[in-house]
DNA sequence: TAAGTCTAA
DNA sequence: CGATTTAGACTTA
């Protein structure tokens, strides 16, 4: 079992549990093989617009299908100058700057939600006397603009979520993780964290009080490798594996304060312990303030088109080339369905126009998981490891006119067939447990984005280059009455209605860092879970050649008739498909 | 650019 | 017995 919603976890199961275990403890325990991921990203979609649509800034990160960043600190600090001070108990947030009216009311004397340390005794009745610290100040908004946020997205998307509220991305989500589901909590003052960090000053620092009590192997960005040689240097011998258990697990409990404050422990050794050759530069720095708290890495803007798209899937052995062929195709037309949900964008200015492409990758790429062979004793040891080759992806697969399958087809014949070659010769055994397609290198395509936000005449400039340069070598030959728009196709609906949705999100704000008292950022960390949707789109299209075989022998254009040499027809056929 | 590593959800 | 899928950031050659 890979995931469990909330509802199985309270009943005791876990992810990654065997199906077995987990029937055992919940009879009446729902699987449900395979998944609808289009469904789940739709919806993280949906809620992520819903999110992002409260930064200021602009800067809404997400972290996978549900879970987002919000660095909330504007808006944090614009309310901080509005507050009254001699009537803080009738508080008003205001989320637009140009719309005094728009907000919430608000009691800024105590914090929304739960709080770390966990409070033993509910605060007495609130005290207004004065106006708390700054940071207090802030994350005390921060706490009610979450509250804000998550009775939003329940009300009015209809999902529940957690929130985490703090600093940094790293201590905001993991304070999100202290009360779920369905809550938020906020890490409270004081953030001691002296300029060089290091001494131990958990005493006065809830920050290094609450991450001390980490695992190491749970701080974000320590991932296992990182753990592991962190765990093997502590202990100054090999960690040992749990048995049967998930992956990853130790015997060996390594915390954070152990590390802290083990002999010589800093931003120098952990560079030694960590550093080498592949390795992060500077590693052993950025381990050393997230050990203590620090993150000063910022939140990240939503980007318009992804920066790769790949469809993969595992199996138990693919070791024939017809199961690979099978395969290759089926991989394949998912990922032209996947470029066009992705990458394809009603086209507005044309009237009576389609679809046109926001971006186009030039690269496409396959991996493998060979398994490895058999060990002596007959065990196979499991390995992880994947090759790829990669090459340049033909222009054909932009052609709107031709059906998904053939594009699908075309693409496994001209590109995947080789490269697999390129990876497993044909004669050579082999066995594979997974295979993987994907394409990258997305060369953005000029757009009209009248978008909000700062814009960036370089940037694109940039574009146009990108895009002229493609076209350079073809642009003459194209007959100008070549010219067409590609109608578009109501997409097939292929939704499965009814998605059972755990959601859960959770936002959380302010990031003041205690190493810059005043100039911290917010952050504003978000959760959602579960979620459902509909699919997406369809295509059509005609047909096409491409650029690799350019000859002198002439070619027509499937679309519009055209005759023009062949190696004006990789050009020409760009040029369909941008329009 | 290509291939691989590490991380994370 | 068996152990996902997708994607981003980063390094190295």
């Amino acid at each position: 079992m890979v995931t469990c919603n909330y509802e199985a976890r309270r009943r005791g199961c876990h992810k990654l549990e065997l199906i077995s275990e987990a029937k055992k403890k919940v009879p009446d325990l729902i699987i449900v093989l395979g998944e609808e991921l289009g469904r789940f990203r739709d919806a993280s979609k949906l809620l992520y617009k819903y999110l992002a649509g409260f930064a200021w800034s602009g800067k809404a990160e997400k972290l996978g299908f549900d879970e987002v960043f919000l660095d909330m600190t504007d808006i944090v600090e614009y309310n901080q100058r509005l507050l009254n001070p001699n009537d803080l108990v009738h508080s008003f947030f205001c989320l637009d700057r140009d719309d005094p009216t728009a907000g919430f009311s608000f009691d800024a004397t105590s914090i929304a939600g739960h709080v770390y340390p966990a409070e033993d005794i509910p605060p007495p009745v609130p005290v207004p006397e004065a106006l708390p610290d700054a940071l207090t100040t802030r994350l005390i908004l921060g706490s009610h603009l979450a509250q804000h946020l998550r009775l939003g997205l329940e009300h009015e998307m209809g999902y529940t979520s957690t929130v985490g509220i703090s600093t940094n991305k790293l201590l905001s989500k993991l304070v999100g993780n202290v009360n779920k589901p369905k809550a938020q909590t906020t890490l409270c003052p004081p953030y001691v964290v002296p300029e060089d960090y290091g001494d131990d000053h958990s005493e006065e620092s809830n920050v290094t009080k609450f991450i001390d009590g980490h695992e190491i192997g749970k701080i974000p960005g320590i991932g296992f490798k990182t753990a592991q040689r962190i765990r093997n240097h502590v202990l100054s011998r090999p960690h040992e594996f749990g048995v049967g258990q998930g992956w990853g697990e130790t015997t060996d409990i390594v915390g954070v304060r152990q590390v802290r404050c083990f002999p010589s422990m800093g931003a120098e050794l952990l560079e030694k312990v960590l550093g080498g050759p592949g390795a992060e530069r500077g590693i052993g720095g950025k381990v050393w303030g997230l050990l203590n708290g620090v993150d000063d890495t910022e939140v990240q803007r939503a980007k318009k088109i992804p920066t790769q798209i790949s469809i993969e899937d595992s199996y138990s052995s693919v070791d024939n080339m017809s199961q690979v062929l099978r395969e290759l195709r089926m991989l394949a037309t998912s990922l032209i369905n996947r470029m066009h949900a992705d990458l394809l964008e009603d086209d507005e200015d044309e009237s009576g126009s389609g679809k046109r492409w926001i971006a186009h990758p030039k690269t496409v790429r396959l991996s493998t998981r060979p398994r490895p062979p058999l060990n002596d004793d007959g065990s196979r040891t499991r390995s992880f490891n994947r090759i790829s080759r990669s090459g340049p992806l033909p222009n054909h697969v932009f052609n709107l006119n031709s059906s998904i399958d053939a594009t699908a087809e075309k693409l496994v014949q001209e590109c995947l067939v080789p490269m697999f070659k390129r990876l497993h010769s044909p004669q050579g055994a082999w066995s594979l447990s997974l295979i993987n397609i994907g394409v990258t290198n997305m060369v953005e395509t000029a757009s009209d984005d009248a978008g909000a936000g700062g814009r960036d005449i370089g940037k694109m400039f940039r574009r146009q280059e990108d895009v002229l340069k493609e076209w350079k070598v073809e642009d003459k030959p194209v007959p100008p009455d070549s010219l067409r728009t590609i109608e578009d196709k109501p997409a097939p609906p292929d939704p499965t209605p009814g998605g059972v949705s755990v959601g859960v999100s959770n936002p959380e704000p302010p990031g003041t860092h205690a190493a810059e008292p005043s100039a911290g950022h917010e952050v504003a960390d978000y959760y959602m879970e579960g979620s459902e949707d509909t699919l997406q789109g369809t295509q059509e299209t005609v047909d096409e050649h491409e650029w690799e075989d350019e000859g002198e022998s002439h070619e027509t254009c499937g679309v519009c008739g055209a005759v023009m040499p062949g190696f004006a027809m990789s050009a020409h056929e760009r040029f369909h498909s941008l329009e």
